[in-house]
DNA sequence: CGACCCCCACATATGTGGGGGTCGGTGCGATATT
């Protein structure tokens, strides 16, 4: 930024309104560069993807511009909890209220309240925007801004868990489509990408900042024997001091873990969606108040998480990528002050990952669908397709997405599913949904690849995360294990050389990619179609051409 | 993909090893039952 924008932006027109509308109404002394540069892009009607750490005002990027924009703000935000905390704390504020709209109570009261302006915010999954009704009477209040909250579950959920978060887009544009913000502490750039394209976001401007947390350190144990790094996890929970997370792959572990930390005297709880919704909130709540030392959880406890203090975050067993394990440590250290993450790590415990992730679409119901939309001629309703298939309505949309991406048909404003005229044959629109797929899963594979290569590096750890999050790095942070065991001073020369670090890259049998990082002696790259790929550069030859 | 459990065979009378089966995460909303 220029000098002559820098005080525009300090002083101008827009950055004042900004400001004071923060200080009446938020009671928010000033606004933080990325917070109010993000804010007059939307005020400017620019859509925007913003990456911020959590606690560092994330919301307020949309809350203070809708104040300024005539017409409520659709806030998309995936757990029920999180829309109540908000709502209930937008309700303490003169904002113009708020209402969530779910099936905890009547969706045809909430949506009331926003036709009669008497609600500026209104919170909505993506399933309630899955329902033309819906959409048609949040369009008839015309919008004048639309949040995509934890924007990271458009690429995380919507491929198979929420497949109507890869619908926003759809919804986006019936309604109106004013200037969207969408918002997450996590993604990397593969990740913005799709969250640009299922949103379909125009030509938006991307603000990235923040990612470093130097005061987690981070260490990863290695170990042989299961019972060998339970005994070890158990052994540093149980003598860590402060507020101590402990992430597990299963539930039955969580209860496990917890158990023996309790009778190692910590007052430990476990938490895990299989629970009664009670039992959490029970959970939730003694966390909150401060009254555990140790939460053993699945990867059910995280979002709406907002204790600054944790003081460490233990991983029984590494997550399915990088993303998930830096949203997972991200929680720990908020207040500033020194915090730890530490991975108990063994290579076989990728194993669940891998079958987490190995589920395939369906080709044969892929056919089916495509088959008895194109015997239709004219239209077909979902909720027919789904009584004439009797599948549940989450597949459905899955494979009416895969469908959707391999041009076969569409999906109108009604409902009413189509085939694309001129489009491919029910069998080849399988075949394209079936690939299409397989490029999605060669990806997902790439990323617990690219943990194993985390947990295992020699390297500096923090610049293996956050050169995977495309920063880039090029020293040692001396703030991890492997920078304490081997203290290298000099960096490695990252910008020497063939390939540097963004470029493009075309893959004989790869195809495109970026560099995503480079060392000595070899460079990673993220090609599209089949994800994170390290590549020796002795070894390159003529394999790799830059773009 | 791997942990764990059960069962059975095996060489010997209790412990080892192999084979087969099962299980494993995240939440919305709608529906059925208290």
């Amino acid at each position: 930024m220029g000098l002559l924008e820098r005080l525009n932006s300090r002083y101008g027109r827009r950055g004042r309104k900004l400001r004071a509308t923060a200080r009446q109404t938020f009671d928010w002394k000033d606004l933080r560069p990325g917070q109010q540069e993000a804010m007059e892009h939307l005020l400017d009607g620019r859509d925007v993807l913003l990456v911020m750490p959590t606690g560092s005002g994330k919301s307020a990027v949309y809350q203070v511009p809708a104040q300024l924009r005539d017409g409520p703000t659709v806030v998309v935000s995936p757990l029920i909890a999180l829309q109540r905390d908000q709502v209930m704390s937008l309700l303490k504020t003169d904002a113009g209220g708020a209402v969530a709209v779910n099936s905890t109570s009547s969706v045809d009261k909430g949506l009331e309240k926003v036709t009669a302006g008497e609600a500026e915010f209104v919170f909505l999954s993506p399933e309630q925007l899955a329902k033309p009704d819906v959409v048609d009477r949040l369009a008839k209040a015309r919008p004048s801004l639309i949040a995509v909250d934890e924007a990271h579950c458009v690429s995380s959920w919507g491929h198979d868990f929420r497949p109507d978060y890869l619908r926003l887009g759809k919804v986006i544009e019936r309604l109106g489509h004013p200037p969207v913000v969408a918002l997450t502490a996590t993604a990397a750039p593969n990740v913005r990408e799709e969250i640009v394209r299922f949103l379909g976001m125009r030509d938006p401007v991307q603000i990235v900042r923040g990612f470093d947390r130097p005061n987690i350190e981070l260490k990863v144990r290695r170990f042989v024997r299961e019972e060998d790094k339970r005994k070890a996890l158990i052994e540093h929970a149980a003598a860590a001091e402060g507020l101590t997370l402990v992430y597990v792959a299963t539930r039955r572990e969580a209860a496990e873990y917890a158990e023996a930390l309790a009778k190692a005297g910590r007052r430990a709880e476990s938490y895990h969606a299989g629970m009664r919704a009670k039992e959490r909130t029970r959970v939730h709540e003694l966390f909150t108040a401060g009254e555990l030392d140790v939460v053993v959880a699945t990867s059910a406890f995280g979002m709406g998480i907002d204790r600054p203090d944790v003081r460490h975050v233990l991983h029984a067993a590494p997550p399915e990528s990088p993303d998930s394990y830096y949203q997972e440590i991200g929680r720990a250290g908020r207040d500033g002050n020194p915090a730890h993450a530490m991975l108990f790590y063994r290579s076989e415990d990728l194993g669940l990952r891998r079958f987490f992730a190995s589920g395939r679409a369906d080709a044969e119901a892929l056919l089916r669908v495509a088959t008895l939309v194109a015997e239709h001629g004219g239209t077909v309703q979902v909720s027919e397709l789904r009584s004439l298939l009797g599948i549940g309505s989450s597949q459905l949309t899955s494979l009416i997405n895969l469908l959707e991406q391999a041009d076969a048909l569409t999906v109108s404003a009604s409902g009413e599913v189509r085939a694309v005229r001129g489009g491919p044959t029910p069998k080849q629109a399988a075949a394209r949904a079936v690939e299409l797929d397989e490029v999605r899963h060669r990806v997902d594979d790439s990323r617990i690849d690219m943990m194993r290569g985390y947990a295992e590096t020699t390297g500096c750890r923090r610049r293996f995360l956050l050169e995977y999050f495309g920063e880039p790095y090029g020293r040692h942070c001396g703030n991890c294990d492997t920078c304490v065991a081997a203290p290298r001073p000099d960096a490695a020369p990252v910008d020497e050389g063939p390939f540097p670090l963004h470029s493009k890259v075309v893959h004989k049998a790869w195809g495109e990619g970026t560099v995503m990082s480079r060392e000595r002696d070899r460079i990673t790259v993220a090609f599209d179609s089949v994800g994170y790929k390290t590549l020796a550069l002795a070894a390159i030859g003529d394999v790799l051409t830059a773009q």
